[in-house]
RNA sequence: GCGCCCGUAGCUCAGGGGAUAGAGCAAUGGCCUUCUAAGCCAUUGGUCGUUGGUUCGAAUCCAACCGGGCGCGCCA
């Protein structure tokens, strides 16, 4: 952490053998122990010795100048008591000093990022679990551009295929389908595909004269992908999931890119065609070691291409966009297929993009299924929300217009929508609970957007804000104010960590922390009431800075705190 | 069967090898003439799936097993 260099420095000028580097800083236990502690487990390795010999060691002997107070080893930790006015104006400088981009390390500087997400299926519109996919990358790609990177962000459209051929076909009798009937009329076709084989077989000549670029075919193909694709994307606009690019699968096919790659796939003895008539990848020729996920089809006998095979050649478009990252987020069940993806890509010396994987949102009867019409949509969980938001909202702000409420109650189902989804591990399983997900209280978007709402009311009950303090010392020695500067303090080194491990969840864990250390001193220390004006003074500023670093924090989560609700 | 992911309080989840494992929900009892009660305080609640191993030290790393999820040749 920056702002205990000093402290770091101090610490390594004991030893020639150690560096700054080689300290860290952690909250102790308790308050009582003192205001920031340094273990001394790698220190001592280092040096070879025992590290409540080293901490007791430095405890006598560091100067760190004025700024701690006291230095107490406890064990294998040296207890730190600090100057809290002095670290309360350098951290509140810095916050207001860097406004709306502190908290970035801006380790993406100059560089260029890509990245894939969301890239539902143009069959029905999105359900919680596809939604997982859209949020997370929408918020990898603002960590990122907080960071500094240039990132474009693709969609890709999967407007090929046999199920959509069916959904074609049946578009065709229904006349005039709209979006709303779309999911209805995808379970039905795949229904009637099962018993109707002359209708399964329509699709597959559908998809024939598709794949061959006829231009009828190709019409019909589109007119249903783009209604179904633009109110996909009116639902992930809603959630504010935003795209840059949406490259169409239908334009990948027989893509001269893939003549390189059967070469260099032929010229390792890694491509057949079996006695099927089939053309298969032997990913074992590749260095596969596994019999499982051995063989990968690229072409059917009647010389339609698979979904794999386009697929190589629109990674390859991405490959050669030339981006510094280049970021793939997929649902676990296409890690295989990634990998062996990335076999060939790499064999055809392409390259492949770094893929993200994120786990399957269950239900409580089970998997999420949209063939079989057992979903959850993600348009059904925003209405929930946002009738429950406004109902609170109405009750709430009564004062304001009918518009400002409107837009409020908004904030606050996406905020509740994107929280309770984003703020769990990628890779874990979670079964979704309409409730809990649509609380308002507790550990959730709400709770923290409620946080900046008090510090919103206490800011304009205020009037006219002084400057931001340019360093110097502010009078904020609280428990409370320090445990809460201390969170602030912790964000660069959060965001840098989550950047680097493409993992949004700590932020919104960050997010809970930093708003419940806010409400603690809220209750602990009034700001406009405060015993004098110095301190009145420099609570606002801390007012201030918490709202920063709530502000930017939620903005990676892609939520936005409302200034009253 | 083989591979990957997960297993922490009744439920949903945090916990980058380090001090006494933390939140929320649920339950119980308090707190609104005092900066927003979408809040706060208190109480109750744990063999960190099991068994071994590595380590001065393991919820965290390794192995095996148990349980759940996902995947494994003409779906996308």
């Amino acid at each position: 952490m920056e702002t205990f260099k000093p402290l770091a420095e101090a610490l390594a000028a004991l030893y020639p053998e150690l560096e700054p580097g080689d300290f860290s800083f952690a909250d102790p236990p308790k308050v009582e122990l003192g205001d920031v502690a340094v273990p001394f487990f790698m220190a001592a390795k280092k040096l070879k010795t025992a590290p409540p010999k080293l901490a007791a060691e430095a405890a006598e002997r560091a100067d760190f100048g004025g700024r701690v107070l006291q230095a107490t080893a406890t064990g294998p930790y040296l207890n730190l008591k600090l100057d809290r006015a002095a670290f309360a104006g350098d951290i509140v400088s810095a916050v207001l000093g860097e406004g709306a981009s502190y908290g970035s390390n801006r380790s993406g500087a100059g560089k260029t990022a890509l990245i894939e997400h969301t890239s539902i299926n143009p069959n029905a519109s999105p359900h919680v679990g596809r939604a997982r996919n859209a949020l997370i990358g929408d918020s990898l790609t603002r960590l990122l551009r907080f960071e500094g990177y240039e990132v474009e962000v693709h969609y890709y459209v999967n407007d090929m295929g046999r199920q959509i051929g069916l959904l074609v076909l049946l578009a065709d009798e229904l006349k005039d389908l709209t979006f709303d009937q779309i999911l209805d009329a995808y379970v039905q076709a795949n229904e009637r595909a099962k018993e109707d084989e002359a209708f399964a077989q329509q699709g597959y000549a559908l998809l024939a004269d598709m794949e061959e670029g006829k231009p009828e075919a190709k019409e019909k193909f589109r007119a249903v992908t783009d209604l179904c694709l633009n109110g996909q994307l009116a639902v992930l606009a809603r959630i504010g999931a935003q795209y840059d690019y949406f490259d169409h699968e239908s334009d990948f096919v027989r893509d001269a890119r893939l003549e390189k790659v059967l070469e260099a796939l032929r010229a390792r003895d890694a491509v057949f065609t079996d006695e099927d008539e089939r053309l298969v990848v032997d990913l074992s020729k590749l260095g596969r070691e596994y019999e499982e996920g051995r063989y990968f089809v690229l072409m059917r006998a009647n010389g339609s291409s698979m979904y794999g095979y386009r697929d190589i050649a629109y990674t390859i478009s991405k490959m050669e966009r030339g981006a510094d990252v280049n970021l793939w987020l997929l649902g676990e069940d296409h890690k295989l297929y990634a990998e062996q993806q990335a076999m060939i890509l790499d064999a055809a010396g392409y390259g492949a993009p770094e893929t993200i994987y994120y786990s399957y949102i269950l239900l409580k009867s089970g998997k999420m299924s949209t063939r079989q019409g057992k979903v959850v949509l993600l348009s059904d969980f925003l209405d929930q929300a946002a009738e429950l938001a406004a109902e609170r909202v109405a009750e709430q702000c009564h004062d304001l217009t009918e518009e400002e409420r409107a837009t409020i109650a908004e904030q606050v189902a996406v905020s509740a929508v994107r929280f309770s989804i984003l703020r769990i591990s990628p890779n874990k399983n979670v079964t979704f609970d309409m409730e809990q997900s649509l609380s308002f209280s507790g550990d959730t978007g709400p709770y923290v957007q409620y946080s900046c709402a008090r510090i919103n009311s206490i800011l304009r009950k205020y009037g006219e804000l002084p400057p931001a303090p340019e360093g110097g010392a502010l009078p904020l020695t609280h428990d409370a104010e320090w445990a809460l500067l201390a969170k602030i303090a912790a964000m660069p080194s959060m965001v840098g960590l989550c950047a680097e491990q493409r993992n949004i969840a700590p932020i919104a864990n960050y997010v809970l922390d930093l708003a419940r250390l806010f409400t603690t001193f809220y209750h602990d220390c009034p700001v406009l009431k405060a015993e004098d004006a110095s301190t009145v003074a420099a609570r606002i500023q801390l007012c201030r800075a918490t709202l920063q670093a709530l502000t930017n924090a939620l903005g990676l989560l892609g939520i936005e705190a409302p200034e009253r609700m």
